[in-house]
DNA sequence: AAGAAGTTTGGACCGTCGGTCCAATTCCAA
DNA sequence: TTGGAATTGGACCGACGGTCCAAACTTCTT
């Protein structure tokens, strides 16, 4: 049967116009909401509470909007850290920065490295191939010494991500490790794993990542 | 209406038995053929005739085909990567080698930063440990130290990866880069981008990936 | 003032995906 | 021989990303 109502007039326009800015405010609330398997477009417009076709509108796809996401926290992380007058000092903030952004928004870890050339990497290149100048790293090997920087700095934001996803509470990352640890010794009898397994607990990501790039720093200065 | 044709017999046992090595077997020559977005549990089933229950009655999800499938081509790394007397060497050859298996696989690049304890990642945590206890590195610098190397040829992985997953031939690669680095100059001004893309096109990422090993390896064994 | 042209909106619709379920069949042990 | 366990294949489900289009609103033109 066909329907005979008269339907209820639709599309009146909104009084809070949807822009690309809007709907990139509302993809990063649903991401640190329900993180990046609860990003669907569908979930987005519930948010907007809009229909699908107006983010389509704004928007070319989901990729669009995970880069622009990401690219609008990189930027407030980049954004402010350049200040330091040493740039060793800079890089180091500028790491930081990074990993923070990545413990506060895990998605963006992964989003990092899935695509190298997205506004966002580039952002971070730029920031570290400018505080390499700085420090005086001749050309060619500058290009070297920027790759490796950054390279390490999306891997590392990748992993941790990773983990951070995975527990949320400081208690249940702790249970986690134990878990874990016991997995692993039990499972692979190499002394090394043993060793590894052992040291877990007392383990702080954010000071390894630090001595990471401690020792990349030690690199560079050595070799120039 | 019903169909009242009888069925032809189905579920003749098949004679080339299916075995979850079987299966991640044709997971890697799909994943080979057709890429990641390729991998499809119905890619699957075709290429291994057969249906979709039986896949799952050997594997549990998805997931786990990918993680099965990084771990056997890294593991054919791993396996011959200590041989050599030094470590240094040693710890290059082992970077080389993933960096060639995933120019070879590009999808092992993305999966390897998905998950940090996967089987696959484990592998190159431990060699990567027992070369680094070859070197003298002691107990908890190792940790970091480890942790450093690593990141950074993850990281590596999963951003050559994905320019390898983007260009299959060398004149594709050229072109690319070319389009690429017009991009750039035309779209940022910033000097910094400008000097990148005026070298982006002799530019080989093998050489790139070794140089970022060698910043660790210095910074390793000076901080020793 | 009024109509034409362009812009924005919301939802119906499509094809595909990962995963579940189950009847049919075969294998194996007693 | 026979009954339970293992294996198989495909129907089915809900959810997804993306397309399309008519309705409604804005702005421009005359």
């Amino acid at each position: 049967m066909v329907d005979m109502t008269v339907p209820a007039p639709r599309n009146t326009r909104r009084s809070d116009a949807l822009s690309r800015d809007r709907i990139v405010e509302a993809t990063v609330a649903v991401l640190d909401a329900t993180g990046e398997a609860g990003l669907t477009v569908r979930a987005l417009t519930a948010h907007l509470s809009t229909g699908r076709g107006a983010i389509y509108h704004h928007v070319a796809n989901k990729e669009e909007l995970l880069a622009a996401a990401a690219d609008d926290i990189v930027g407030r992380v980049t954004a402010g850290a350049g200040d330091d007058e040493d740039p060793e000092r800079a890089i180091r903030a500028l790491a930081l920065g990074i990993f923070d952004a990545i413990d506060a928004h895990p998605w963006v870890g992964t989003q990092l490295s899935r695509e190298p050339w997205q506004p966002a990497v580039l952002r971070i290149w730029k920031s570290v191939g400018s505080q390499l100048q700085r420090l005086g790293v001749p050309g060619p090997a500058r290009a070297d010494a920027g790759a490796a920087l950054v390279n390490y700095v999306l891997g590392a934001a990748a992993q941790y991500a990773a983990g951070a996803r995975r527990v949320t509470s400081d208690a249940d990352r702790k249970a986690y490790l134990e878990t874990l640890a016991a997995q692993w010794a039990q499972h692979d009898p190499d002394p090394i794993v043993q060793d590894a397994a052992s040291q877990l607990h007392e383990h702080d990501d954010r000071e390894q990542f630090l001595a990471g790039v401690d020792i990349f720093l030690t690199g560079i200065t050595t070799r120039r």
